[in-house]
DNA sequence: CATGAATGAGTTTTCATTCAT
DNA sequence: GATGAATGAAAACTCATTCAT
């Protein structure tokens, strides 16, 4: 039946969903199987019937996160027509785009610390976060291209702004909000950055 | 009497030790008191009679790792007379160190990931940090003060300085280092400080 | 109706078979539901519609087994006019039968062996075992009678040649099968059963 | 200290008897840690302290019972002077020593089925059955030696003896005692044996 | 009848911690 | 101070069995 897969598809990401409210209180591997369980209302022998290891959910946990940061800025960028964006406009609404939906989204920084730190010891998902981090890159190139003939300098850029933007993440999730002005720093950055452009 | 404390300061920096080295295999979860027993050639009881904890381990662990960094950074400054050199001259040698031995040091990288990721779940841990970057940044921005007017100003480049190291650090472990220019990027970041300050 | 009692039996020697088959890889234990199910190609679930338990088809398997010999023998016997057989003629027939389709057949030994193991801790299995081994020797026993008369005698030797012969099964499994020359002991004994009669 | 090393191996024996003890009611399989801690009143994870797995345990057990029965046959030897027994004197002693300890030894009989089972699956348990048994028919060969002059038939009949006790050993534990007069059988075999050398 | 999702008891194993010697 | 034996809680994972569809 269709009826089946469906289920199927939406057990896992039921399972998935309780994984990604389960890291916000405890790490992955704090986390147990039947947490994950709980969190989702299932019984925990489902989630051996739906994934292969705990380790199994990880990787499709991360595919999850990233298909689902991935999903938001294809909507954002299907929203705009950035072709008609001048230079300053550009960078405003990226800027906007990366600050309230990654940058300062702390749940979802705290998660991919998270991620950082099982990708030091876990090549499988290292090899994900390249992947995501190459693809971020290039896209960001590729617009910033429109302004800099350059393409060996646009990509320098992309890639300064994304780490810029990571160091960022990690100070607004480890440093109290009020410490730093984060906010601030960020506009005098985007400011920075239209200058260079 | 005198003797005694210095001996158990011994041990209790060769427990730190082994664990550094164990931490560039596992993580500290995945890291067992015995295996930092073993690799610091003590009984794994000892453990426990110079900690009150795994946890507590860790905790100082940390306050070895950011105290170790911090007498480097006094090394440093100790060697050369700061207020003796220009501009250009001060960004060349602070990014000179800062490459060297923080930002390309993967196995440092390493375990500040790690560090970080603890941090997320361990307020003792986060407030450690804090505490660390607030210091940097303090001292950096102090460093900068000398060549900008604006005390604001210099803070806010100098929190984008150590955001920005912090994103290529974790670029250089996650990255294949050939995947980044990773020491491009690095030098024309280093430019374009020059050019603001 | 015929056809629907035909059907099930016919499921049931499918599901049979492919514990027959699974035997041959691992033991029972660790043989799953799914394992038969799957080499059968049915779905796990129709195991216990078919059986009550697992304990149930391994009972069915028994008898199954076991049935299959007794069906060779029967087999074996319409083949020939034992009653035209000499002494000699005879013994050479039946060691070469045994031989060929019981004790040099490994995978039955295998299985056997499995059994005899499952029959310590399994009164049922004991009972089938027990029955099985009783219904052997009194053909044995009686096929012997032919040329001695005390039939006390013939039965003694009977049992002495099936324990030798599950002996040298046994032997066939656990060494290798270059290890001893069983053939030539086989050969021997077999000698020797002639000159005793 | 020596006191160590002793506790460590009485622990350890301590372990290994509770093993065998618990190889009466329950296979290996069905056995679990936590029984067989149970039986030899210690904590479960004393077993894993002293042994690495469980499959450890088996294989060091599997030792300590080969072990057991070798040193009742060097007992047994030692006792008496064999060079000194003429041949119906010494099959009569070693009939009285195999049926007595061995074959008709119901419970060690239970435990070498469960042995011989094991060894189809587990090629570790195999190759030590293969050295105990080649051991076995080594030492029958040489005593028989005595007496015949072809080595080769003295092996031939060693193979063929420890076979039928075997296959003995195995009906007394399958088959209810007085089902077969197997006191008889035995004795009827040895004074064939008699006869033959 | 067939399917496969769900259950939950049970298994081996790991490990921080304690403590007697 | 050191040692290593012992404890017991907790983990991931397996699987026979049930049952709604």
């Amino acid at each position: 039946m269709m009826a089946r897969k469906q289920v199927q598809a939406q057990r896992k990401m039921q399972i998935l969903r309780a994984l990604d409210s389960c890291l916000q209180e405890k790490s992955f591997q704090q986390t147990s199987i039947k947490d994950i369980a709980r969190v989702a209302g299932v019984n925990h022998g489902v989630l051996h019937y739906y994934f292969a290891s705990k380790d199994d959910i990880l990787l499709n946990y991360i595919d999850y996160v990233i298909e689902d940061y991935r999903a938001q800025v294809k909507e954002w960028i299907g929203d705009k027509d950035i072709t008609k964006l001048d230079k300053r406009e550009f960078i405003e609404e990226i800027f906007a785009f990366i600050n309230n939906k990654i940058t300062l989204n702390r749940s979802l920084s705290h998660i991919f610390i998270e991620i950082w730190e099982i990708g030091i010891y876990n090549e499988a998902v290292r090899e994900r976060l390249r992947h995501m981090y190459f693809a971020w890159i290039q896209e960001l190139t590729s617009y910033i291209s429109r302004f800099v003939s350059d393409e060996k300098f646009a990509k320098n850029i992309s890639v300064s702004m994304v780490a810029f933007w990571e160091g960022m993440a990690l100070f607004s999730v480890i440093i109290d909000p009020d410490g730093l002005d984060i906010a601030e720093v960020l506009g005098r950055f985007q400011e920075r950055i239209i200058e260079i452009l």
